[in-house]
DNA sequence: ATAAATTGAATTGTTGAACAATAAAGCTTT
DNA sequence: AAAGCTTTATTGTTCAACAATTCAATTTAT
């Protein structure tokens, strides 16, 4: 008998497509580079056709800007497009978090991912600590239930690390929230959904004054 | 002097996008059909290529399936599919409206909608009433004054047509709605925003429950 | 000297053909 | 009827070519 679950046949464009997008939330291409086709092509030994797919994919994501006959750039993420992102945010994971129930299995991922992000805050190590942070907001959305509510999160998402990438300062961004994040899935466990949904829109309501404060000092 | 605002050059891997939503949407291609790329791309009169770009984009929207090897078909909206896209519109038309203030240009929109719909009413032409319909509902999302939120809700909203389309009886599907529409910017533009939230949810409910009933009936 | 027009190189847009890889259908053999 | 094997059609991927466009450099004109 086979164990029949391989459903999931990644093509090659799939597979450049994700290299690209963590090469994107990585920082390992920043926003505003030009990405040149030919170039692109030869170093990830594809040809120029299998990319322009993947390039298709993740400008519809948000991640890259396409503009004809010009080419494709990383996407610069200006305060506009910050404060959207977090407009989008108070607006989904607020909801999602006030008509939750707290035996939701979202809650137990919310819990891990705090507990992940104080042992990793133990070792300094603020990437992961950040990388932490985004899985405990995914698992508020998550709460909410559905497929398409979670995919749209996850494309926001991409998009605000591509911002958080200029500014390059992890500890600044994240260590802070950790005894936010912690304080809101314990009331949120012991059932006080109203106190976890303010302490929430707290959190996003100064993360977003950080971030835009921040901005303004650098490129503007 | 030239009027320099082409700005959005339509590339034909674009035009090619468009022409096949507008086929997916007005129900010219139907879900569950395989899409052949040689024959699609000669009915198109473009290369495969060209076309592979714009199955990557609209599988992306959530309009068309990929399936490795097998070839890209027409999403077929299940049960599961219907019952998650009524909770995003649940979850983000009624915290839209219900945030809104009653001056936004959006409110002007939604009465524009209404007399539209009314209008075709008059003439039967129900194609035209659930257009007016769908906009009356994206003028509700423009409220929350998020271009994120807006996109992402039109994706949803071609995916619902989508399900609409195999259901074929728009009079059945938009008509009884028209008057909860009108009463609803009604109540919003006196200020009554608490009753028109309310109207919003019984009309997405009782939407919901209409288009599942059929889809109960039909292909289960 | 500045602005406009021209040229030319580089890049993207698009195509067609080719071949490899995979899946579906048909056929055989048990 | 099930398992194994061919055959066939389709997708995955590459390549080379050319058209169309941008951009910078150069020339020309004011």
């Amino acid at each position: 008998m086979k164990t029949e679950l391989p459903d999931h046949v990644r093509t090659l464009g799939e597979i450049v497509t994700e290299e690209i997008r963590r090469k994107l939330v990585d920082g390992e291409l920043v926003p505003g580079q030009r990405l040149s086709e030919a170039a692109l092509a030869e170093s990830l030994k594809i040809s120029r056709n299998t990319l322009r797919e993947a390039f298709r994919v993740l400008t519809q994501e948000g991640l890259l800007k396409h503009e004809p006959n010009r080419g494709v750039f990383v996407s610069v993420p200006d305060m506009g497009s910050i404060i959207d992102i977090y407009r989008v945010r108070r607006f989904i994971e607020c909801q999602a978090l006030a008509q939750a129930y707290p035996r939701h299995p979202g809650t137990r991922r919310m819990r891990e991912a705090v507990e992940t992000a104080q042992r990793a805050r133990e070792v300094e190590d603020w990437v992961s600590v950040g990388t932490a942070n985004m899985a405990f907001h995914s698992a508020i959305v998550e709460l909410a239930d559905s497929p398409r509510l979670s995919t749209f999160y996850a494309h926001i998402s991409a998009e605000l690390r591509l911002a958080f990438g200029v500014l390059k300062d992890p500890e600044f961004l994240h260590a802070p929230y950790i005894d936010m994040n912690a304080s809101i899935v314990h009331h949120l466990e012991e059932g006080r959904t109203d106190e976890a949904t303010v302490a929430l829109e707290t959190y996003l309501v100064q993360s977003e004054r950080t971030v835009l404060a921040a901005y303004g000092r650098r490129g503007g």
